[in-house]
DNA sequence: CAATGTACGTTCGTTAGCGCACAGACACCG
DNA sequence: CGGTGTCTGTGCGCTAACGAACGTACATTG
């Protein structure tokens, strides 16, 4: 197992004051707000930066904002005692990092780091909490949500059980790919390793095969996928039926 | 992998009609609820036995009651296209099966099956999903509970990839402890291998180390837990994980 | 009491992934 | 331009778990 750590570089940054409505579009749950709801959110919505490795949220510590990414990618993982590591979900820009401080426990066992640089929003934990008791649009969403990362969480503990690290590989790039534009991934061979909780070496050679394939173009941290089919074909079930579930519980946000 | 599927037997079947209340004591959730709540909810609470291997709920069908155990073992289990299965979360007295219903979705890609045969309450649909919205102190209560199992999924996905076997059982068996009255489990290793989504063999020899040791007692699907503390011992720490954080988000509940 | 089914135990060859060690290759920086 | 660090590739012995096949012991039923 990978012992080196994760480096914490920074934490997310506030950055410009100014927001935008059609800024928070860039969000899908933000942008699925009705307007009325979005008037009184505009005001505490703070501009954030998510640098690479940005730790967002650490494992059983008091959390006091949650965040809206409208970029980059936020991997929440299980980090154990003797450093061993598990993704056991992701969060782009459709959806939102922070659910167990709306759900009342106010920390989990679970930290969040930023996996792919972006930007994002964030707001005061007591905001949401308000936010979320007072409007039925709001916790209706929040909700859904939830359930559909859970199903997220639910599929990773299967595919850790059940399938090759190839197929692994291809639903972890698929589920990054998602979540950002174009078709480059930005992440070292050492990191997938962190995030699927595998040795670097296995990454490796399970990316050597898959370029051999043709599917994806390999070099130094720059990973170019090429035939996104050929990636959906080689991958288990996993990514289709968390996608679906995304799909079917946040319709409007399928991007 | 286990290619034997759980027997479908019967689902969960009403039984009499009078609830008393002290009745619903022995549910942790319920046993949670105000007096004023539980003058709602008492005349909508219908007592159900709960046979072993009975489905409470199937994959991807749409979820017409929510479950509260008072006895008994109900596991969360996603089934793959090819038969493979994994636990993904167990309830007892302390839960509720239906999680998924108050989120807003009406169902999810997993599976309800009675594990440990037992008794229990359960409602309708609509009727939870009023309450939730309308009680703050029910959804409180719901939504603390969604954690502490949003929790238990993550440390099945962690311990699915990185602990061994016999860490593993473990753990499984101390869960289950849990949730039973006594030292005595009734569970046959094809099911217990069913569960943890591992070759039946496996759980034999996994089992008899544990037995050697003197920590269980294991004949014919009777299983006697000798040494509690001894099993704690040789457990992976995601029994510790999930049990603290089952306490720590429901105090008044851990058993 | 024989027959059949269920549950557990054992063996053996196979394989995916691990841990470790090291080698090349590119990248940036002084 | 040379040095140093990062990223990727490779090789090798090792182990946990797999798949399959078969043996054994107990239980229930007619």
């Amino acid at each position: 197992m990978p012992t080196t750590h994760l480096p914490t570089k920074s934490n997310a940054k506030t950055t410009s004051s100014v927001v935008s409505r059609s800024a928070t579009k860039a969000n899908g749950l933000l942008a699925a707000l009705p307007q009325a709801d979005m008037d009184r959110w505009i005001s505490t919505l703070e501009p954030v930066d998510l640098p690479l490795a940005a730790v967002l949220y650490e494992s059983r510590q008091i959390e006091t904002h949650v965040y809206f990414p409208i970029s980059g990618i936020v991997s929440l993982l299980y980090v154990m005692k003797n450093g061993d590591s598990a993704e056991i979900a992701v969060v782009g820009n459709e959806g939102v990092v922070g659910i167990s401080l709306i759900m009342g426990g106010n920390s989990t066992p679970s930290r969040a780091v930023v996996q792919s640089a972006g930007k994002g929003f964030r707001v005061k934990a007591q905001f949401i909490k308000d936010e979320f008791e007072n409007c039925a649009r709001v916790s209706s969403l929040m909700l859904r949500y939830t359930q559909a990362l859970i199903t997220q969480m639910a599929q990773t503990a299967v595919c850790n059980r059940h399938h090759s690290l190839d197929e692994q590989l291809c639903r972890w790039l698929l589920l990054s790919l998602d979540r950002l534009p174009g078709d480059e991934l930005v992440m070292t061979q050492e990191l997938i390793a962190n995030m699927l909780g595998v040795r670097r070496e296995g990454v490796t050679e399970a990316a050597l095969k898959i370029q051999k394939a043709g599917l994806i173009s390999y070099v130094r941290g720059r990973i170019n996928v090429l035939d996104r089919v050929g990636l959906e074909k080689r991958c288990c079930e996993c990514y289709a039926v968390v996608k679906d579930e995304y799909d079917r519980l946040l319709p409007s946000i399928s991007g």
